[in-house]
DNA sequence: ATCGTACTACGAGGATCGTCGTAATTGCAA
DNA sequence: TTGCAATTACGACGATCCTCGTAGTACGAT
């Protein structure tokens, strides 16, 4: 059985949100995205994706020239994994506290809270199959 | 102006709960409670306080032989940041899908949703003032 | 075939983190 | 006062993270 992927680190999660948002790319694409935010080296990038398929974090396929790189977990399954990560650790497992921190940590506007609502709704839907 | 204190690491967010919970402590009332849990050296959680207080994330009181340590932010504002940094880290600023992301870590209950809701009204209602 | 360009491989180095051992200090009791 | 027990101070070590430079490799154009 492969075991799970670890949690990624602050970097690693930057470049997932790009292969999430790209889908499977080239290391040359991802840097293109990453260094029009911060001045980063081709083979930071290079070196990040590496360790990252090392980890089992990402996945390579190396048939090219060019190898071609995409997230080993969707971002949902991530992101459900680093919620659980900080409910736990810093929440005490209210899942009420987190939704409230998240909540005042951007000043959510009035659509954005119906939207919340609609998505809550939705949720507890999908508890009774 | 004194700047932010930085983010907590898990080390030090796991002290900080200690804290939180049990108000001013010792660094022995603190060990006792880490020890408990996983096997810590007193050494080790007295120089993590020494850290946190120089990083100003913990405040201490020396006028005592045993110094008392404490939290230098409120577990809401600690929280508040904590769930703003993954915010923006990993769900592109969608608190509905942070949300989304918390119910479905831990398989929440009809009646935590329903507690959900009610911490929802409440913050809506805090928003017309 | 050779040369230049784009790519990958890999190790090094500085920073932070978490852990602990040891030394220095303090207060108290005998 | 002297010695013991508890406490603090501090440095060091290994691990990980992040970054980059350099070397090696493959492909295409001439």
């Amino acid at each position: 059985m492969p075991s799970e992927p670890p949690k990624p680190t602050d970097a690693e999660l930057e470049i997932l949100c790009v292969l999430w948002s790209r889908g499977p790319s080239t290391v040359r694409a991802v840097h293109e995205v990453i260094a029009e935010r911060k001045p980063t080296q081709y083979t930071t990038v290079l070196k990040q994706l590496q360790v990252m398929a090392d980890k089992g974090i990402a996945q390579r396929d190396d048939a090219q020239r060019s190898h071609v790189y995409q997230a080993a977990r969707s971002r949902e399954w991530t992101q459900r994994q680093l919620a659980g990560d900080l409910l736990q650790r810093a929440f005490e497992g209210s899942a009420g506290s987190l939704v409230l921190g998240a909540l005042s940590a951007k000043k959510t506007s009035k659509r954005e809270l119906a939207e919340v609502r609609r998505m809550l709704d939705d949720y507890e839907k999908g508890l009774f199959r």
